[in-house]
DNA sequence: CGGTATATGTTTCAAGGGTCAACAAAGCTC
DNA sequence: GAGCTTTGTTGACCCTTGAAACATATACCG
């Protein structure tokens, strides 16, 4: 029998108990400097709580394994003895990547989600598991000098659309492509030699909006993606991200919002992707593919009446899919991102008034709804937290 | 600014860090005998991984405390020397209470999850606060000198068919009772004398299930309870009750099921609850009010055609909420209670057969459906887990 | 410009908790 | 009854944090 989390005692296993709390204050103020940012060792004090000294001995710490470092006291025109500014190393880095039909973006992400740098290669098809590390291979074969001189990986996390086995890395279907019970973490871990972490892209975008995005401070947040490949999301629940039993959960792009709906590509009728859609959008729009950015200027800015009611159709709609949420979670904020950013653009008052008239008033008067702020770096921000995850909760035990 | 729980250092605000680890074990060992029933030391040892010299000192803390006590060795057979059992105080209570459209059912229940008493108290109408909190006073007045000789009462909960804000409880509406706006958890305490929490009935009833009943064990379920005030619910995620931002959250009953379907008292349209309605199963059964047991009963049992098709119908449209709840929790199990359980038992394998329709396989096929267990013991035992919380996070700290 | 107040780093020491090892106790096995 | 096995008990030891005293660096004020 393994004990849940919530009943595991401080030194569970090996060990004791002042090991694990020196652990948890190490992480503490590793997770403050990196989700934070730079504060001087008297901030980290008083948002701690713990006493001066220990702040001292913790930080010394995380200095003397490379973690973080000090510079000196900022002007800060105050009386007293200026305190030194403690930064997360930001040499520190997380190795990203992301697969998409028509590309697979690489990138190089610090401690304090500093991006240092991104590729993108484009593919001329849909790409397999084997061109992806071939891809990922040659790129990081170009870096590898500037990577072993100038900084210290942690470790690769990649970002995948489909339904992935966290724990195991195991993306068991990713039907845009088309790829299905692919060991990746394994694979890609053979192939390229650093420890590899794999999630949905849609729960790292999440992450990613909620840590250095729209939803920074914010504990109870539902985040909803629109892409070609369909919609997908993420909650976060008292800070935590909803995984489920298995990491399947929050799929809120296959939950039935019409039941005299469309056939969706995953079996079901009337599915939140099936009618809120981006290929309907370009349709009405008379356009093939294009890009988020263009389309968002498009669908915004159009006054043609086709275009506006189909705008208006798939606000409404969403609104129904929204408000089920906002049942569900009571979420403190809404975040929508990609194309339902577009389309939350070009009429907010439409989707404001039309969810407010699907829930409680309590619940949805007091919801935000906001566009997501993270564009582009979203997926790669949110893939490095994936691989920080580890060693921000056990910064003396990782070894890399 | 408050630090998030997961960023929170031990020993934040005052006592040392010692403090809090032992503040942390204590309540891991109570909770174990709470949840999991009367062990030996040997086996507490063996399940905390801590050491046979804390548990020794952890357990004389609780039995000091009054919280636990320790009985003679049961007979084991096997070599070595016996092992003292360690049980959870009983005569350590929580008084609950449950108001309902037609009762008041007002229970004393100790740690361990004992029910010691329960008396249900019918009312000639809707009773309003006033009268509740009179017939509690009067229920408890009867009892007052067994309390007071043989219990400890730790506090009062209070399960609320309603929007509740757990944290201050504020009862925003209860729209069967007919009470909104009431400052529940303040009056009564003020009328009684006992510190008393208020929680939504449906979240207490998962929280009962998932530690007492069909739920043991699992960290990821959702718990979906039908009576006739309509479809409540509670979700289970990693191990902590879903609450919401502002404590609203599963209210699975009012999300949408049917985009073409009747107007809910909600305002909305096509919510579950008017979907699968114990009203519209009585009206095929030609029946008035009846009990849960006779209506479980004539629904499981009846081969009337018009029953049979309505019963159908309303499974057909379960299931595409339970398809919905799975995709966005990806739950272990999933858990019907009240007339829900009646029409699941009446046909599970349609049940079961339409859910696989409209979920991913392999989130569908590994999801257990089961009737909840408990069943007018429920929200009693749920109400008292309310109270018992505080105690179980710190048993040192509670004084009572 | 120098003294004072304030805030913070640094050092030392005490308090508290858990582990470990040695020993004692209590039952089973032969 | 001797030996084995398991578990409770006790005291030494280590670790971490907190508190207090001291050192240091800045602003403020006359």
């Amino acid at each position: 029998m393994t004990l849940p989390a919530p009943l595991r005692p401080l030194s569970a296993g090996v060990g004791n108990s002042n090991d694990q709390a020196r652990r948890h204050n190490l992480s503490t103020i590793l997770t403050m400097l990196h989700h934070g940012g730079a504060q001087t060792r008297a901030q980290l004090t008083r948002l701690s709580g713990l006493n001066r000294s220990t702040i001292g001995a913790l930080v010394t710490e995380l200095v003397e394994l490379g973690l973080a470092y000090e510079t000196e006291p900022a002007d800060s025109g105050l009386v007293g003895r200026p305190s030194p500014v403690v930064h997360a190393a930001e040499n520190v880095v997380a190795l990203t990547v992301n697969p998409d039909v028509d590309a697979i973006t690489i990138g190089l992400v610090g401690l304090g989600g500093v991006l240092h740098k991104r590729v993108r290669y484009e593919t001329a098809s849909v790409p397999s598991v084997r061109e992806t590390i071939n891809v990922v291979s040659a790129v990081i074969d170009g870096m590898r000098s500037e990577l072993a001189s100038s900084y210290r990986v942690v470790g690769m996390g990649v970002a995948v659309p489909g339904l992935v086995n966290q724990v195991d890395g195991l993306v068991l279907l990713a039907p845009h492509l088309d790829w299905s019970n692919e060991p990746l973490a394994e694979t890609v871990e053979a192939a390229l030699g650093y420890p590899v972490s794999v999630a949905n892209d849609a729960a790292l975008a999440t992450v990613a909006e909620s840590l250095f995005g729209a939803g920074r401070g914010v504990s109870d947040l539902v985040y909803l993606n629109g892409s070609a490949s369909g919609i997908g999301g993420g909650a976060l629940v008292g800070g935590t991200m909803l995984r489920g039993a298995q990491g399947f959960a929050a799929e809120l792009g296959h939950t039935m919002v019409n039941s005299s709906g469309i056939r969706c590509h995953c079996g079901k009728y009337g599915c939140l992707e099936t009618e809120v859609n981006l290929g309907r959008l370009l349709d009405v729009l008379g356009l093939g593919a294009v890009g988020l950015d263009e389309l968002d200027a498009l669908v915004v800015g159009s006054q043609a009446p086709d275009v506006r009611a189909e705008v208006n159709r798939q606000l409404d709609v969403l609104a129904v899919a929204i408000g089920n949420f906002i049942s569900i979670f009571n979420p403190e904020s809404f975040i929508l991102g990609g194309f339902l950013g577009s389309l939350y653009e070009a009429d907010p008052e439409r989707l404001r008034a039309a969810v407010k008239r699907v829930t409680f008033n309590v619940v949805g008067n007091s919801v935000r709804i906001d566009r997501a702020e993270l564009r582009s770096r979203l997926l790669t921000i949110g893939a490095a937290e994936l691989v920080f995850g580890g060693l921000l909760t056990d910064p003396a035990g990782t070894s890399f």
